[in-house]
DNA sequence: GTATCTGTGGATACACCGTACGCTAGTGAG
DNA sequence: CTCACTAGCGTACGGTGTATCCACAGATAC
């Protein structure tokens, strides 16, 4: 049987796709591609390793979207895929921004965004840049976040009121009672469900304005 | 020894603030509170209830930042004693976002956001104040991972640019040297490190200027 | 006083984890 | 043929969360 990382990170994204990465474990992976749990260790140094592997091949998928017309247009595209990505590939989500994320194809969409970001009006010099990065990939990286978050919980306490009624209803509704969080009771109980592809491009397009109406301070 | 969910989750985020997640279990929380593992199961249900319990005492601090005046002050007040929290206590940040967090102090400091917001301009109806908080506590989530993140690669490497260069520098320093990442190389090499404090302040306005200055879409 | 029951808490165990290390078999060179 | 090296597997270690059982002490009933 031969090996190679590529191997190991396409078998463990698998693994992860299906069980999440608390699911995941070398031996797992040994035991799917047919060998033993030390050989994984001739191709990647370790675990932490292995993650970081995994982490940059959807990376890779990301840097696929190219170039766009304008800077805007290529950094809206970069997040959306970033989402995207981050959806099909909930695991990606906790590991986003947990470490620096230098493989080639995360620098390539790093690449992609800055020079897109630099363009941006309001971005006059390097430090408006640097801020302009920071901004939006803390954006980026906490809605995804969020985001998954908010599929997992609603997968695990069901996807119809009832569902949610019968789990974690009744405590945050015992709480909501208590009337000391008023404006998160009209959140909860008056708040539509708001499509949440929209949302994130909405607020990535608030952001982007925040960026690009900054005067320097 | 009387035990109390306090006592246990004090410890364990003694323990967690001296060695992070990775070196917290049930055991060693046990082990320094002199009983025996088991006997924290009569207080917590598992580790990840105690985690969220863990998340709540911080939460607490956080909610202590009280009323200012005006909802920017307020809502200013509130992100920076998130981040000082997150900063105090790393941890944090690889859990904020990856659950919902539901205790009574992180309910009230989301009461105290939600309201804050409920009075920004620009937000108008409760789809605005949704979105709006989204945005928010998106960039919070993302700039307090990475700024701790950032933090952690800097004490793994060392604090000064010699240390950088013996062990992070030299893969970084090829990769930019491929010409591929210009963008990325400036802001490597020409970027000033910014105060991570004020860049902070610096995202959230532009942040908040974008909520505010958003125009119904 | 003795016997029995109940509750508390520790000990043991299980299934699993990442990774160190040793051993064996196969292959190639001399 | 023998020896050395390499590839790969098996075993082991120290650790994890959590299930389960047992012993002991105290309380209660007779």
């Amino acid at each position: 049987m031969p090996l190679s990382r590529e191997k190991i990170a396409a078998t463990a994204i698998r693994l992860a796709d299906a069980h999440g990465l608390d699911g995941l474990s070398l031996r797992k992976i040994a035991k799917e591609l047919g060998v033993g749990p030390m050989r994984l260790y001739d191709y990647v140094g370790n675990k932490s390793e292995l993650l970081d592997l995994m982490v940059d091949v959807v990376y890779a998928r990301i840097a696929e979207v190219g170039q766009r017309d304008g800077w805007r247009a290529t950094v809206l595209a970069i997040a959306h895929a970033t989402r995207e990505a981050a959806l099909d590939h909930e695991w990606f989500s906790d590991l986003l921004g947990g470490r620096p994320h230098l493989g080639p194809h995360a620098l390539a969409v790093g690449e992609a965004t800055a020079a897109g970001l630099s363009a941006a009006p309001g971005v006059r010099d390097i430090d408006d840049l640097q801020r302009a990065v920071g901004a939006l990939n803390a954006f980026i990286i906490g809605a995804v976040r969020r985001e998954v978050t908010e599929r997992r919980t609603t997968r695990s306490t069901g996807t119809d009121e009832a569902a949610f009624q019968a789990s974690l209803g009744p405590y945050l509704t015992r709480m909501l009672k208590t009337g000391r969080y008023p404006t998160v009771a009209r959140l909860v109980i008056d708040g539509a469900h708001l499509n949440a592809e929209e949302t994130f491009k909405h607020n990535l397009t608030t952001v982007l304005d925040g960026i690009t109406s900054q005067s320097r301070t």
